[in-house]
RNA sequence: CGGGGCGUAGCGCAGUCCGGUUAGCGCACCUGCUUUGGGAGCAGGGGGUCGCGAGUUCGAAUCUCGCCACCCCGACCA
């Protein structure tokens, strides 16, 4: 099986730069003229929707909604609330002008200055104030509450470097936007939406994540606390995968959304807000794929099985086909997403390999020998391996194959990830240990200072504090001083 | 914004140092024949403002000056 490598930078020897061959030679994006945009072409696109659609059904089973609120916000609302405004001000799109015209010089078009506007407005780079300068109109009473909703939308951000899925100037993403009566009932929303966002990705993406909350220093602007999974991509660094944020009231009072509660006493609105985006596609792309292509788990893949016919003239096709028709009915009756690629113009050798750089999971190969014996060659795309079986019980080995792929997809990153975690005592085995890449789980005192001091001489963050895990207290590695607990540190995306 | 690189056919590149035939190669594309169980072979064919502008010169992809774009490393990145 060993092949030479006709099409890709290997992902040993230039990572980044076989990420990004593997997005465009799996036909997922591409650059576009855009500076820092992306353009997701449908195979891509087709796996997002498949996203979509799973944490659409999840957020539904949780009591959410969708709505869907303005891309332009007035700059204004973008002043209210300090903390959040200090995140985002420099990193904008703005709108100044509503109107071009024809150049006088004959150059095409140029914005018209007399249609400037009187308030310039931004295009969003998230959605809090503006959805809460309009949910000041929607609550008055206790009896409003909560409002739980789910925007699936584009934000645009002016990125100073981008790379494609995991940070494109303009991406789409999903973030939900709840109000509550109480702390605890907002506190409870994130940490119920966090577990949503680990389930998705460790059950449906098969990537592993470790579920956390963000120091000060890596919190949202204008959050109380940030929840957050972090997964491991291969080459070791980290990638924030969704966060889920507990904004306190400080959105209600920079808004002045109150409810009178059932005393009859104003009281300000208690606020979350989660999201995760199109770079869970790049998670997905680095967490499972190799130097033959893209890996997709079977729960995304938009084709979970392909089928190739192999044949030297029209009737051995046809008598092919004839064989494989009732087969892709009975996969299909059994949910499963099946293309039968009886396309002339490309040798079967061209298909396999194209196949393979897409993901597909399974591959099933069925020729002039194989009606003779009553076979099919079957192929996962995890392992590459492949055998011959007998046609008769096929679509039962092919649900079972595809349960496999999906389990073993997930065991293989946690067993990557595993091998790739470690426990450190001092800082200096901790700027060693860095050096390899992967997760390293060290005592930290809980100072902004200390962190920054990692993060300066060593390039490393505080992925997270995680939920779960080693809770014994110890001392920083850095300062000496009282550390309750280990916390999660690596480079990152 | 700092450091480095690059710009030549749809894509990837050579040619630039040291100016001189008609600007070349691979992939892709088109036509034909043979092929089809792991990215087919042969033959023929089409496709170029050499990033933009100015200058030097008999002559510029090549030298000079200016500008622009993109990529990488930093900075930045809820």
């Amino acid at each position: 099986m060993a092949k030479e490598l006709k099409y890709f930078t290997k992902r040993s020897e230039d990572y980044s730069k076989w990420y990004n061959e593997l997005v465009v030679k799996a036909d997922l994006a591409e650059v576009s003229a855009v500076r820092g945009c992306m353009v997701i072409k449908p195979y891509g696109y087709a796996i997002w929707e498949k996203m979509q659609r799973q944490l659409d059904d999840m957020f539904k089973a949780t009591g959410h909604q969708n709505a869907y609120f303005p891309l332009l916000i007035p700059k204004s609302f973008l002043s209210r609330e300090a903390d959040h405004v200090e995140g985002f001000a420099k990193e904008c799109a703005v709108v100044t002008h509503y109107r071009l015209k024809n150049d006088p010089e004959g150059n095409g078009v140029v914005v018209d200055p007399e249609a400037k506007l009187e308030e310039e407005l931004i295009i969003r780079p998230t959605s809090e104030t503006i959805i809460w300068n309009t949910y000041k109109n929607w609550i008055h009473s206790y009896r409003d509450l909560p409002i739980l909703v789910n925007q699936w939308a584009n934000v645009f951000r002016w990125e100073m470097r981008t790379r494609m899925f995991l940070r494109t100037a303009e991406f789409l993403w999903q973030e939900g936007h709840t109000a509550h009566a109480t702390r605890e009932e907002a506190e409870a929303e994130v940490k119920k939406m966090i577990n949503v966002y680990a389930t998705f990705a460790q059950d449906f993406m098969a990537v592993p994540v470790i579920t956390g909350v963000k120091s000060a220093n890596e919190r949202f602007a204008g959050a109380i606390d940030t929840y957050t999974i972090e997964a491991m991509m291969q080459d070791g660094k980290a990638l924030q995968s969704g966060t889920s944020h507990f904004l306190g009231q400080n959105f209600a009072k920079a808004f002045d959304v109150t409810f009178m509660n059932k005393e009859n006493k104003p009281e300000y609105v208690w606020a979350t807000s989660w999201g995760v985006s199109t770079r869970l596609m790049g998670a997905l792309i680095m967490t499972h794929s190799d130097d033959n292509g893209l890996v997709l788990p079977p729960k995304l893949a938009p084709i979970q099985v392909v089928i190739v016919p192999i044949y030297k003239d029209e009737a051995q096709l046809k008598s092919i086909s004839e064989r494989v028709e009732p087969l892709v009915e009975e996969l299909r009756k059994r949910g499963i997403s099946v293309k039968y690629d009886d396309a002339d113009n490309r040798r079967p050798g061209f298909k396999f390999a194209d196949y393979e750089v897409k993901g597909v999971p399974v591959r099933l190969a069925i020729g002039a020998r194989d009606l003779e014996n009553g076979t099919v060659e079957i192929m996962r795309r995890d392992t590459l391996e492949k055998e011959t079986v007998g046609f008769d019980g096929i679509v039962d080995e092919v649900v079972r194959l595809l349960d496999d792929i999906q389990s073993n997809l997930f065991k293989k990153a946690l067993a990557h990830r595993e091998s790739m975690t470690r426990t450190v005592e001092t800082y200096d085995e901790f700027k060693k240990e860095i050096e390899k890449g992967g997760f390293i789980l060290a005592h930290w005192d809980g100072t902004t200072e200390t962190e920054e001091k990692i993060k300066e001489e060593t390039k490393a963050t505080i992925r997270c504090i995680p939920l779960e895990g080693d809770t014994t207290p110890g001392v920083c590695m850095v300062t000496g001083k009282p550390s309750a607990r280990r916390v999660l540190f690596a480079r990152s995306y």
